[in-house]
DNA sequence: AATTATTTGTTCGTACACAAAGGAGTTTGA
DNA sequence: TCAAACTCCTTTGTGTACGAACAAATAATT
């Protein structure tokens, strides 16, 4: 019998994905018990880091599809994390606010990532961690 | 204004799910031609692999959920890429075989891959290379 | 042999991701 | 000033992801 993925052929692709994969479900299970997906929980933060931002500002700070963040946007409007307020003169435009209960639970949650976070590279040196980030931000980054 | 993605907090799970969208983007342009979405170029190569596997051993090769892997087979089916053959003993499984369509294809696809690969990783020196990859693989394979 | 437990693959429900197209509103330029 | 061009957001369609629940088949226990 093989030893599963020790065989998988040196592909970037796949690790990168794995690694994403990994990474993704070790915050969803942190932020499951609040009824927040990942993709929810970021761009509350991303609210909260410009509010007052248009969907379009928040797709290009967070490199979002406005069809994806659409969804999103519904989804925390529904669970009353955020308000939606038109604004002043653009009539195609809303902005967009954290609510009350977002804001009581502000600090929680951002310690939440932040753990999660920590404990993703919890078995790497300092080093490899400043390393593996630049490397990350330089790929995406790119072009 | 401010200058977009600088902004972004310090965030692995961002950079992570970030550079995998970048990659997945730079393969899917060139799988796109083919009729072949990413995620079934892999499962194919999975197949070429280890041909005659089952779903569920595909899966453990992959890391793949069989929820999501079910979906996968059949459009690979559904393409004429692949084969599902019933196993002799075992009423519940099936197995499967790459057709004779992917295997005329098979040189050209898997060389597709390998070219997105060293474009993904192009501005990284050999060192650098090695340490992402590491560092990747070491993230996903923990536990 | 009969009951129970496990495994295999499917289906359902929810949530991204993104291409493409559409509607409404705003800006531009002749 | 008025139509063309552009922007903002939504909708639709396809394809992952994955938990949960299931039916069918097989394995393990008693």
């Amino acid at each position: 019998m093989n030893r599963l993925p020790g065989n998988i052929p040196d592909c970037t692709f796949f690790f990168l994905a794995k690694a994403h994969q990994k990474a993704h479900g070790l915050l969803k299970k942190r932020l499951t018990p609040y009824g927040l997906t990942n993709m929810q929980h970021l761009v509350l933060e991303g609210i909260w880091y410009q509010e007052g931002a248009t969907a379009a500002e928040l797709g290009k700070l967070l490199i979002l599809d406005k069809a994806t963040l659409s969804g999103i946007i519904d989804r925390l409007d529904d669970g009353g994390w955020i308000e939606k307020r038109p604004d002043k003169t653009d009539k195609r435009v809303f902005r967009l606010y954290p609510s009350g209960k977002a804001d009581t639970l502000k600090d929680e949650l951002i310690e939440v990532r932040k753990k999660g976070n920590d404990r993703l590279l919890a078995d790497f040196t300092k080093e490899e961690t400043i390393i593996f980030k630049r490397l990350l931000r330089s790929l995406f980054l790119k072009d």
